[in-house]
RNA sequence: GCCCCUGUGGCGGAAUCGGUAGACGCGACGGAUUCAAAAUCCGUUUUCUUCGGAAGUGCCCGUUCAAGUCGGGCCAGGGGCACCA
């Protein structure tokens, strides 16, 4: 009997989160605290979590990205902005198809199931998200309106179709993304990837390069890392393009083109060469049985990294020779070679040894001569022959010692010395100058089901023509087998058949879809008003940008360069006028764990591993059989490695708040975090200690109704309670705004410390006072608490009997003057080593300190009866004495 | 090869403007409570120390009254880009 009762009374005197977590949600629910009006006053406020692909279930990488964004939207809610903070679901894409293959399971019904798994298990965090708004990218309503932008960027001349080479893969049937192929094989298939010339849909994103790169300037908001990547994935050059003329005319060509950025070399070619996919090349090939297979050979050798890195510099010589430009007499053999890119510039290139390493190698390996243009300042003897065994490729800033130049050309210092030389080139018609970029048009176009098809038709007679915008949307048809590889929409007996909009007779449609990162570079603004019958209304211009983005470092080019360009063909087409989506973005590190691997080399899951002592002696073992286990790298979790933790074992075991706590301390939030059970133990521990504190208290100060409206003369037990908790306020508010989750976490760890051993029972018994004080310093702190452990903070405030609840709540605030001291303690150092500390009035000056530190013991015995050589004081912070 | 980031106790990290290095958490150790345990509470926890102190933020040098923080040169780890002419 009262074994029993003991246990009924320890229960009762624990924080049962999934009682207390479930109900809490169903009341913000009731209350439709979260759903957002357009048009509700207060400064708008938009946070925004990448939206996640509907894999299966959600890992704790979208726990801690979904953590974060919630704390802003819950902060940013309590201070009285309007926000919108939304979710949806990235839902195309092959792994439903392959999923379709493997199991057999329609796309549609395998990528819906999954939003409804990982649907609740999202709401089970307790997420402030306005689930009204939810769609998903492969909803027809929401592919339809994507169709219509196609339709309005073909309009406005944003879209073009031409030839490109793409990864084929020959096994699966499709276009293979360039992150699809692995060492040359496909991902999926593991078959050789093979180049192939097809024509596809491309949009112009090359059109923006300059605004798209300039404008990174202004957003100061972003990591610089992310800026850095984008700017050298657009990739500006300015450089000279310049016509070299053959010596003899052949197959039509007199001459052709090169790019260069260095133009100061050009006294120093030595050798031309030109891509294999090069026009002349191509029209020699004709003729000539060894290079058409030269070519063939160079370009079947695997474009992988490493291969590249070991691959030989390759030439063909043609036969064929040029003018050397600055030269008179002199002329140049014309190779065709390996190392040429036929994307980049012109494909075609003057080879000049002794400033390029490249160049370098292929001069040694086909004997040509090595010609500096430059050599270092500090070089003594024989300009000519001091880059024989290495190249000499000073940065452009490094001033040189000019050699070998042609009269007329300016000599100046690096940058200025090839500006000089693209205006001498230019004066003398030799050529001109030319920006040049790295980025590529975007193809679009994917060969397969399940993405948004693209709507144009292709008539026999009338050729490519765009769908008319009544007749859309073009829906995917339900009835597909996905038992043969390739696009099941290019094997449907009917859905091809259609009528030309133009001309009215039979014609086909388009069977390409596409690329699933056109589905996620406008969803955010088509959360402004995701039922609208256009694409965008004017809520996307109210709402946006999105304030505050948050997401993974992987998407720092594609997605968020793809989304940029949307925003700025959306304001062409007339659906936008914000030219930048995102002001704000953080990108956050990932959830990594230790791995456990046995003596046979498999993996272990966490869960079946026992790990004894700490440190280098820390030693593991497998749960039930004992066998030792080695304690692996920490690394990023992954099925494969076995070193995952499922979030809805954690929010089971401990409570979504727990969870949410755990991803949120310790670890910088840009930072990766470690998954550990004893932090995750950690975290629950301090859940718990919250409520134990507000219930104790509550029970303590039940009967004191009395004290209300009664002047009492603070303690300074109750002054140094509300000067913490002001403090609190101030640091954490100040930790959130600059998303320092991790700080605001230590400084509310701080603050509870501080209550605590303040609101003992028998201290509060003896001074009535820390009674009323300690009420507000706890309804503040469950202010500060609600952002990150909401449900905790719910029932907090419900045992307290505060009005409504805490999400309905303003930020707590703080007063200035409740942050300044009376007294403060000075370090005093002695030559710039702490020796003795120094307690003042607050408002002392230079004068009442420098005498009072003179007094201390330390200092007397540092002098020595002597003077100090110096004594800096600076006010509120710091004495030194100098001996 | 080019560009970028990061190095602080046993561990994650804090130090926001050049001004007390190690906040806060984890782990560990000691104690209280308990028949016992869990839970909880109270301590200790950078290193060395002759208990007075001394040293200390990857290494070396510099600027300064004062450097984790600024400058120069290294070392180590991580990331991005890459035959880009």
């Amino acid at each position: 009997m009262s074994d029993t009762a003991t246990e009924t009374h320890q229960n009762a005197a624990r924080y049962d989160h999934q009682a207390t977590e479930q109900k809490w949600r169903a009341a913000w629910d009731e209350h439709k605290l979260f759903e957002t009006d357009n048009d509700a006053p207060g400064e708008k406020y938009y946070v925004l979590e990448m939206f996640p692909y509907p894999s299966g279930r959600i890992h704790m990488g979208h726990v801690r990205n979904y953590a974060m964004g919630d704390v802003v939207a819950r902060y940013r809610r309590a201070q009285g902005y309007n926000v919108l903070h939304p979710m949806g679901w990235d839902a195309f894409g092959m792994p439903a198809e392959n999923a379709a293959m493997k199991n057999k399971v329609h796309p549609a019904e395998w990528t819906y199931q999954n939003i409804d798994t990982m649907r609740s298990q999202l709401k089970s965090m307790g997420l402030a998200i306005d689930w009204s708004r939810e769609f998903a990218t492969c909803d027809v309503e929401y592919y339809a309106q994507q169709q219509a932008l196609f339709l309005d960027f073909l309009d406005k001349d944003l879209v073009t179709r031409k030839s490109a080479k793409v990864n084929w893969d020959p096994v699966d049937m499709t276009v293979l993304a360039n992150e699809q192929v692995i060492d040359g094989k496909g991902w999926r298939s593991g078959a050789e990837v093979e180049q192939r010339e097809l024509t596809q849909w491309f949009f112009k994103i090359t059109d923006y390069a300059e605004d798209l790169l300039q404008s990174l300037d202004g957003l100061d908001r972003w990591p610089e890392k992310v800026r850095t990547m984008q700017a050298n994935w657009i990739g500006k050059s300015r450089g000279l393009q310049m016509r070299f003329e053959l010596t003899e005319p052949a197959k039509g060509f007199d001459g052709f083109d090169i790019y260069t950025t260095r133009p100061d070399t050009l006294a120093g070619a030595s050798f031309m060469a030109i891509a294999p996919e090069h026009p002349l090349a191509k029209a020699l090939a004709e003729d000539d049985a060894a290079l058409a297979e030269f070519a063939v050979e160079v370009r079947k050798s695997g474009t992988s990294a490493e291969e590249m890195e070991k691959a030989e510099k390759l030439g063909y010589d043609t036969g064929l020779s040029v003018k050397h430009p600055v030269k008179p007499g002199e002329t140049l053999p014309v190779y065709v070679a390996n190392f040429i890119l036929m994307d980049y510039g012109t494909g075609a290139i003057f080879g000049c040894p002794a400033h390029d390493q490249r160049d370098h190698d292929f001069a040694r390996k086909y004997d040509r001569p090595i010609i500096a243009t430059f050599v270092p300042t500090d070089h003594e003897g024989d300009a000519d022959t001091f880059v024989v065994d290495e190249p000499y490729v000073p940065p452009k800033t490094e001033t040189v010692n000019w050699i070998n130049q042609p009269a007329g050309v300016a000599t100046a210092t690096g940058q200025e010395a090839i500006d000089a030389t693209i205006d001498w080139a230019e004066q003398n018609k030799l050529g001109e100058g030319q920006v040049q970029y790295r980025l590529r048009d975007w193809g679009i176009s994917r060969q397969r089901y399940w993405g948004c098809p693209i709507p144009v038709v292709h008539c026999d007679t009338c050729g490519v023509v765009p769908e008319k915008k009544e007749n859309l949307p073009i829906v995917l048809p339900d009835d597909v087998d996905f038992e043969t590889p390739g696009n099941p929409l290019d094997r449907h007996p009917t859905w091809r058949d259609c009528n030309c909009p133009k001309c009215g007779g039979a014609a086909k449609r388009e069977t390409d879809t596409m690329d699933t990162f056109v589905d996620s570079s406008w969803y955010f603004a088509r959360f402004t008003d995701p039922k609208a019958a256009e694409p965008t209304t004017k809520a996307a211009n109210d709402w946006l940008a999105v304030d505050q983005y948050i997401g993974g470092i992987e998407h720092a080019i594609l997605h968020l360069l793809y989304s940029r360009f949307f925003a700025r063909a959306m304001g062409e087409a007339g659906h936008l006028d914000v030219k930048e989506p995102f002001a704000g973005l953080f990108t956050q590190g990932m959830v990594v764990h230790e791995t456990y691997c046995d003596g046979d080399g498999n993996w272990i899951e966490p869960a079946q591993v026992k790990i004894a002592g700490e440190g280098n002696s820390r030693a593991a073992h497998h749960a039930q059989s004992g066998a030792p286990i080695e304690i692996g790298s920490i690394e990023k979790m992954s099925k494969s490695k076995k070193n995952v933790v499922d979030p809805d074992d954690i929010i089971e075991r401990f409570g979504a708040d727990t969870a949410r706590w755990f991803m949120l301390s310790d670890s910088p939030p840009e930072r990766d975090v470690i998954w550990t059970e004893a932090g995750a133990e950690g975290a629950h521990r301090f859940v718990q200690r919250v409520w134990r504190i507000v219930s104790e208290f509550a029970a303590n100060s039940a009967d004191d109704a009395s004290l209300e409206g009664q002047t009492i003369e603070p303690s300074k037990a109750v002054l140094d309670l509300r000067r913490a908790t002001h403090k609190a306020i101030a640091g954490v508010t100040d930790d959130i705004e600059k998303l320092g989750f991790n700080r605001a976490v230590a400084k509310i760890y701080e603050l509870v410390n501080t209550l605590s051993s303040a609101l003992k029972a028998d201290a509060m018994a003896k001074d009535a006072g820390l009674k009323v004080e300690g009420r507000a310093s706890l309804v503040s702190l469950l202010g500060l608490i609600a952002p990150f452990m909401p449900h905790l903070a719910e029932e907090c405030w419900a045992l307290l009997n505060e009005p409504q609840m805490v999400a309905q709540t303003r930020w707590p605030v703080y007063d200035p003057d409740l942050l300044k001291e009376d007294e403060i303690t000075l370090p005093v150092q002695i030559n710039g080593k702490k020796r003795a500390d120094l307690t003042v009035a607050a408002d002392a000056d230079k004068a009442t300190i420098e005498a009072a530190t003179l007094t201390l013991d330390a200092v007397q015995r540092a002098l020595d009866g002597g003077q100090p050589k110096k004594l800096i004081v600076v006010p509120g912070r710091i004495v030194n004495v100098v001996v």
